[in-house]
RNA sequence: GGGCCGGUAGCUCAGUUGGUUAGAGCGCACCCCUGAUAAGGGUGAGGUCGCAAGUUCGAAUCUUGCUCGGCCCA
């Protein structure tokens, strides 16, 4: 060795070559890419290129158009687009068209929020001018999101999407409407719903907001006139409490608690029935005895230890024992409906929390009460009108308002009081009550008409439900049974929805939306049911959307066979979930976007949709097709913040799509949708997003070493048989990572897709197969056998990896086509899965390299306490020597230039023991020893031989390569 | 309150029919290289598998309860 520096041999090294920068820039880079995209028309191309191949049909499920894009949309989407991208590498027909739901009450409610602003009164608007206002909005967050979405790298047919409000949309949803009426399954029914007597309209549920208000408390009692189960009881009066004294006059019946303990007290020619734990509270309010010794109201141990003068102790009844019992009106002497029987029904949402744990039930202005009135056949009595007003001539209360009506001293309390029915009423109730969210007046409960569809058959009727006589319902469920479901745990949840779900109801006493385009009979109530009539209704609305409803002339529409003036046009708007219900007819079938079709392939959406899309797109089609409009259904969990907690922007604590795309790039974002686990609800935050822009930079720089390896050159293809045996064995890992990655993209499980990708990427290729094969790479000659064959290797990884890798880094993946083949409108987009070799799956040699992998690592092991106490820097400088006992171990490593693969300088393998080796701490069976190697360092290549020359300081094989 | 679901290293995820010392990648610490260099290689430290009972020779895995969180409903 002499002292001079030695000769620089840089450059006759063969180092990588790129101009693929180590730093991505995506946030700059990907609108270009977009731009590229859109300008060469790839997803245009792709149709033309897969046109005639299986199809694949993702329905887009259409988000609301009303705001900017959170991370839900962002996770929907994408998920979507890699379904899509991957369905399409793989060889299938995959359009995908994007929609947006257009009607409904939140647009609404901008606009109105516009007029307050403005000091305009709703009602003074012409409903044609409040319809085009809604429907600019709503087309102007129709353009923003479809920007966003772009943005994310969401391939599709951008330029057409589906409108709900299209206006062939529209006639196609009323279309879809009338052949559900034709069904024979539309019903006209009542249901309580919220209701402004100021406004004299419904309010949805998120209309309303809660105030504390005081109320009268009043306790009634209901004499009890038949009780079967404890005949001796008859003549007791049931206590009700309630704070809306009002409902009294439209009582039908009483609810009690089954589960419950009822107490029976007082003398025997007058007992009061009240629910076990509230008797106390009782009777602090209704002093129906005798105050106690201390001057209090009697307490239940009073009663109980028969403490209160002529009272006996009370009588315990189970809550059963009220089956079948009924009681009288306070009011039943003014007869008619007022002397009906009062019968006493099972309710389960009777607590014992406040009241009496009897409830009196008014069908007309609550909810429980008219379910619970419903299943046992007593109607609702419709006497307060859309003003709050009671009909003139109801008894009592005929024309006062209900909220006239409710004093301590007012009418309701009056007339009971007459009657011996009022224990008690004081005005000094507190409770939160619920207020129109607009006026902030209080709001009630009324029963009004709406429009069902109908569950299950008609009872008793025969019904004319054409030649499938299931009901919509056993319909229903019997698709769900025959849908895919990812994961498999939606078919529970969705048939158990489906099973208990009421019948649905169509009616929305709303403006912006589709009408229900009936005409009901003045005289029979029946709603018109004529083709001829639904097809000039139908064509009228093509032509102008559903204003041509509201401002149709009728007679027109109904043609000579009716006179207008015998129907009524309903007014009502159909459930925004009927219109998005119908988006498997008016985009799958239309023939609009002719790529499409139905039944789709699948649709995605968030596991809220179980209530929501799946569902209405589910009955609408069973009632009107007889089958699901979808063959599988995939759901993904929610998006929380980092610490497993709902976003919300009163918590401050969303993640911004837009600022992870502008901050660090869309693929970023793409690859964090990938790389959680979607089936459940999953988390967001920064630390999240750092660990996979980490996890980004290690499979781009994988990609990177590729591009530099192998630079502008095209590799020959050289037969997997004529090469070593280290390449055949990255081919033989090609082969099954392959396959593990069409089972992972064939069960949308993209979690462990990408896993598998970046281990492939990162222990098999960076950190093993490249690490060892640099030497051959930089220092082989350029037509060194072994060189052309890694060459060969990875010019085929880069062509597997680069396609696995488009679906997900649908932009990095076409930056690292077009950096090694630079072309004006190539992608990387337009090729298929790539073609794996399956004659490359060798298992004996899988086996053999497995160990010999392990035995690198008891080598590279056993060289690092030697690196920290600095006696060898670089691995080649180690002299190794390893005993394997086992035989097969043995011929292993002889059978290979093991010294190679370990990166070291020598290596001795033997049988037999040798002085200072120690066991592998990882390896039964191996013991290893390393020395400092004697060997000369080769200036070029670097490694310990034995035959560096002392002159050039090259070793053999290098100065063979600079001869020249 | 009801239906469904989940809680495994700092982070994202694996954990097969219950069976040795619960794994991977990233991050972190330390070391090496300086010819993938705002890269690359190596070594290592991190977990009483949400908590508590129970079944079992044996439980992250099965049962029950509790708790925290989510979706839907009331």
């Amino acid at each position: 060795m002499t002292d001079a520096t030695p000769p620089d041999y840089r450059d006759t090294v063969f180092l990588p070559k790129t101009n693929f920068p180590m730093k991505a820039g995506l946030a700059q880079k990907e609108p270009g890419i977009l731009d590229r995209w859109r300008n060469t028309k790839v997803y245009e191309r792709l149709r033309a290129a897969r046109r005639g191949r299986a199809t694949w049909i993702l329905h887009d499920g259409p988000p609301y158009a009303n705001g900017d894009i959170h991370i839900g949309h962002a996770l929907n989407k994408t998920l979507k687009d890699i379904a899509v991208r991957m369905a399409t590498l793989r060889g299938f027909d995959a359009p995908y068209t994007p929609g947006w739901d257009c009607h409904g009450l939140p647009i609404e409610w901008k606009i109105e929020e516009q007029y307050r602003k403005k000091k305009r009164d709703k009602r003074e608007v012409d409903p044609i001018e409040f319809r085009r206002e809604c429907r600019e909005f709503a087309q102007k967050w129709v353009d923003v999101q479809s920007a966003q979405f772009q943005r994310l790298g969401i391939m599709g047919t951008w330029d057409q999407p589906y409108l709900t409000m299209d206006y062939e949309a529209e006639a196609v949803i009323v279309e879809e409407f009338l052949k559900v009426a034709g069904s024979g399954r539309l019903y006209q029914g009542a249901k309580p719903v919220m209701w402004s007597p100021v406004e004299q309209t419904a309010l949805a549920e998120a209309e309303v907001e809660y105030q504390d208000v005081t109320s009268t408390q009043i306790d009634v009692v209901f004499e009890i006139s038949e009780f079967p189960e404890v005949p001796e009881l008859v003549g007791a009066k049931a206590v009700i409490w309630t704070t809306t004294p009002w409902t009294i006059p439209v009582n039908r019946a009483i609810a009690y608690g089954e589960a419950f303990d009822y107490l029976v007290i007082g003398k025997e020619d007058c007992r009061y029935i009240v629910a076990e734990p509230l008797v106390g509270a009782f009777l602090k309010r209704a002093e129906v005895f005798p105050r106690n010794e201390d001057g209090d109201p009697p307490s239940l141990e009073d009663l109980l230890f028969g403490k209160i003068a002529d009272v006996p102790p009370p009588i315990l009844i189970k809550g059963t024992a009220l089956e079948g019992a009924v009681a009288r009106h306070p009011l039943h002497e003014l007869g008619g409906f007022y002397a009906e029987p009062r019968p006493f029904l099972p309710g389960e949402f009777v607590t014992t929390e406040s009241g009496t744990g009897l409830v009196h039930l008014a069908p007309d202005h609550g909810e429980d009460d008219f379910r619970l009135c419903k299943e046992h056949g007593i109607d609702p009595m419709f006497v307060v009108d859309e003003a709050g007003v009671y009909h003139t001539d109801w008894p009592v209360v005929g024309g006062h308002h209900v909220y006239k009506v409710n004093a301590v001293d007012g009418p309701v309390c009056s007339a009971l009081s007459g009657a011996g029915g009022l224990l008690a009423a004081t005005a000094d109730y507190t409770h939160s009550y619920p207020h129109s969210w607009r006026s902030k007046a209080k709001l009630i409960y009324r029963c009004t008409p709406q429009w069902f569809v109908r569950m299950d058959a008609e009872a008793g009727a025969d019904g004319d439900a054409g030649p499938d006589t299931r009901s919509l319902r056993e319909i229903a469920l019997a698709e769900i049974d025959k849908t895919r479901f990812v994961p498999e745990r939606g078919h529970k949840r969705l048939k158990s929805m489906v099973e208990g779900r009421p019948d649905w109801v169509l009616s929305r006493q709303r403006a912006w939306g589709v009408p229900l385009t009936l005409y009901v009979h003045k005289e029979s109530g029946a709603f018109l049911q004529d083709d001829a009539v639904n097809a000039r209704i139908v064509a009228a609305v093509r032509e102008g959307g559903a204003d041509a409803w509201f401002a149709a002339d009728h007679q027109a529409l109904l043609g000579d066979a009716y006179k207008a003036a015998d129907y009524t046009p309903v007014t009502d708007i159909l459930d925004v979930w009927f219109d998005s219900g119908t988006t498997h007819a008016f985009v799958l079938e239309s023939g609009k976007w002719p790529d499409l079709s139905s039944p789709a392939d699948l649709y995605l959406e968030g596991s809220d949709q179980h209530r929501g899309w799946f569902q209405s797109s589910l009955l609408e089609s069973c009632a009107t097709r007889g089958h699901a409009p979808y063959k599988a259904l995939l759901t993904h969990g929610m998006t929380l913040d980092k610490n497993g907690r709902k976003q919300s922007k009163s918590l401050g604590n969303t993640t911004d799509p837009k600022k992870i795309i502008d901050a660090q790039g869309a693929d970023i974002l793409r690859m964090w949708v990938a790389a959680v686990d979607y089936t459940e609800d999953h988390r967001i935050g920064d630390e999240i997003i750092t660990g996979i822009a980490d996890r980004y930079r290690k499979l781009r720089n994988t990609f990177r070493y590729l591009l530099g390896a192998l630079g502008d050159t095209t590799p020959d293809v050289m037969p997997a048989d004529r090469m070593p045996e280290l390449e055949r064995w990255a081919l033989h890992r090609l082969t099954e990572v392959d396959t593990k990655l069409r089972a992972a993209a064939e069960a949308y499980d993209w979690t462990s897709y990408l896993v598998t990708l970046e281990q492939f990427a990162g222990a098999d290729l960076s950190s093993f197969y490249f690490d060892v094969r640099k030497d051959s790479l930089y220092c082989d000659a350029l037509d060194d056998p072994k060189r052309l064959a890694c060459l060969s290797v990875m010019d085929t990884l880069f062509h597997a990896l680069v396609r696995y890798a488009a679906p997900i880094l649908a932009f990095t993946a076409e930056e690292v086509w077009q950096s090694r083949f630079p072309s004006d409108d190539d992608s990387v987009h337009l090729k298929e899965w790539p073609e794996i070799d399956a004659a490359w799956a060798d298992e004996a040699l899988a086996v053999k390299w497995e160990r010999l992998r392990a035995l690198r690592g008891v080598v590279t092991e056993a060289i690092e306490p030697l690196r920290r106490e600095k006696t060898i820097r670089s691995s080649n400088e180690a002299d190794v020597a390893l005993v394997l006992s086992d035989a097969e171990a043995l011929g292993d490593v002889k059978s290979v230039d093991f010294a190679e693969l370990a990166i070291v300088s020598r290596v001795d393998v033997r049988a037999d023991a040798i002085g200072g080796a120690e066991a592998a701490p990882a390896y039964d069976g191996a013991w290893v020893r390393v020395d400092p190697t004697e060997l000369e360092k080769c200036a070029r290549c670097w490694r310990h031989t034995p035959d560096v020359d002392t002159g050039t300081q090259l070793c053999g094989r290098c100065r063979d390569v600079v001869k020249p």
